[in-house]
DNA sequence: TATGAATGAGGGTTCATTCAT
DNA sequence: TATGAATGAACCCTCATTCAT
């Protein structure tokens, strides 16, 4: 770009240097756990001596917060981006997003759930502010379908979780090439998201019996 | 008692030192991941020095891997035990006790689900081998229940995933004392559980507009 | 024996045992040398728990200790016991002797000059004395001919060392059914030492030229 | 130094280190043998922390493979830049050159003969490579001076075995300030190994008798 | 911005040895 | 005599991080 142009050369090795430790970092948290990755790997990964991480992130702890705060961020940015043809389902257009977002950044979601607890205490609760922050959007959807009589949900919090749990475990098995298409997938689950919160009643064996 | 009256105090004494090990390791695990977690921690806990601990386990992978393996049989051998009403819908069944059991062992579960990658391959093939047959469980019932109409589940081994994933999320925000009761949880989710695999029709939003 | 039939058979299994130590000890110390050797690799040769073998050495010193000094008074006791015939020349006498001894136990051998290092103080000293013992055998010999015309030595002492030093080598190249048989070999060297102390004289380079 | 000038410091300063290293571990390994030694103890002589002895060496068998193999190569390259008067006897040199070698380097000497074993094998592969082609000088020069007649070896190679093991085994016993000077030594040696393949009978004490 | 050297702490594991049984 | 459990010290090595260059 022409405002690059006039810049260091070594600012915008910098910013490249950052952007590979990024990614090799979040390769390697995601393959082996944040506490098994060590500096020296990530180091080599990028081509460079484990001291020089050093001029990008102040530690392996921040780079951790980085890619966890910047997938919660990008999560919820997405989401206000996301544009859905006017008159879908609210839940359905979160089912789907949901699904594609996740699918497609198995490593960053794989992260996110698995290295909460590695997480310092003050970088922990601002990961899952944003964490409440994306669990309240479907929350809002279905308190709003309860109260217009569209779902059924006892309690709105516990069916967010339950859902959220059924989607996000899906990036854990699912494979690109696999017996079903990711938009196969997508029908499969809504459909399934959709009855869970259906206004129906279902007979209990002991009724039936 | 009378039948330990033969056996040398040293035998019985090691076997408690194991147990201890494995209930010090589970607690750590649970609590840190098995990667941060030092062998000299898990000694302090059962107050013994860290060389002892090659006495019960010849290395810390031989900890996690018993751990998660009892676990898996365990939690097998527990299904087989169950008993429930004789004409009670088996998806009851399996759901109850599924959460159940999760929830009375929310360590041993958050590290079977945490700890897999941190197995050698050779344990992982074990564990993987044991999580399957539990899978395997469920997706037979959706399967019978498909083929006798009472269900309708596109495709059983995905739906066991996301049943599964559902229900095992619970531990991760169920606490005690808290504003559900165990058998309000139950219920909860047996009732999304079986509106999601019921052989009803969800109109989509287009249709109905 | 006899005397052996009334004794319990405790005492007997004992003595077996801090045999089969000492052949275990020395194999292992002979392959990987006293300090890389450990008592729990001696107990499983031996078939036994580590904490058995302080039922016949008091420690790991010991074990060396005795197997280097056992070494050094049974060659000294096989020399006083060789019987040559009456007329042959003693350093054909020595020279022999020594080959085939040591041909015979190069794992003895091996350890007796790998090891000293290893020995406490005490216990080296000891060693160093029986060594100076059997060296002195030669030396005599060398003198005793040298004064009387036989052998033309400068300086027995070196002479013995030089010789020594010449035929402890062998074992460490010399495998059964290699190209040369042990009688070749000992002919071999025994025409090489006789002609090193041989009372002829070499014309240098120089002179010849 | 103008050459040094522009090299950073920390590039010397590490040469400098590994240097002490080696020098450190060489004396250690000597006076103890490689099992024996520890990295720390290294590290204590080199006045630097543990760890710091990874930035030189990847691991402790590293540096004894160091120290063997350019002992070995040391030699060899000594042997080739060794000048003689044109009309001495090949002989004389090698048993000078080997002589005065290996007294200026009894710690490497030593080590190169006792902790062939503590190698590994790929390692160790590497090493005796190079002592055959050591052995391989002396061999030359038996078989061609037997071939013209000057020499009288029936196994140029078991006399080569003899001849180095003779001369090898000076540094053991040797000590500077000794009723013996380096020079006499060498005359000693030399005229043993002169006589030990001289070209002459010697009479056995049957056929005297 | 990147390097190579160094630190200080700590990792998993093994050691020779002791001791009650 | 042999065992299994335990000790206390030490092993080799790796860690995240610092810093002069």
């Amino acid at each position: 770009m022409a405002t690059n142009a006039t810049k260091p050369q070594s600012r915008a090795k910098g910013l490249e240097t950052a952007g590979r430790v990024r990614k090799a970092a979040l390769k390697r948290f995601a393959g082996a756990g944040y506490a098994a990755v060590s500096m020296r790997e990530i180091a080599t990964d990028v081509g460079v001596r484990p001291g020089a991480l050093y001029n990008h992130f102040p530690t392996k702890q921040d780079i951790l917060k980085d890619l966890m705060l910047s997938h919660m961020t990008d999560l919820l940015r997405a989401w206000d981006a996301a544009v859905f043809a006017q008159d879908t389902d609210p839940l359905e257009c979160f089912v789907r997003f949901h699904i594609r977002y996740h699918l497609e950044r198995a490593d960053e979601v794989f992260i996110s759930y698995m290295e909460l607890r590695n997480l310092e205490p003050e970088n922990f609760a601002v990961i899952e502010a944003e964490r409440r922050r994306y669990e309240a959007i479907l929350t809002d959807i279905l308190e709003k379908g309860a109260a217009s009589g569209r779902y059924a949900v006892e309690d709105a919090r516990v069916a967010t979780r339950a859902i959220i749990a059924m989607l996000t475990g899906i990036p854990t098995w699912y494979r690109e090439g696999g017996h079903l298409s990711e938009q196969q997938i997508e029908d499969l689950y809504l459909n399934m998201v959709r009855k869970a919160v259906a206004p129906i009643a279902i007979n209990s064996q002991r009724e039936t019996g």
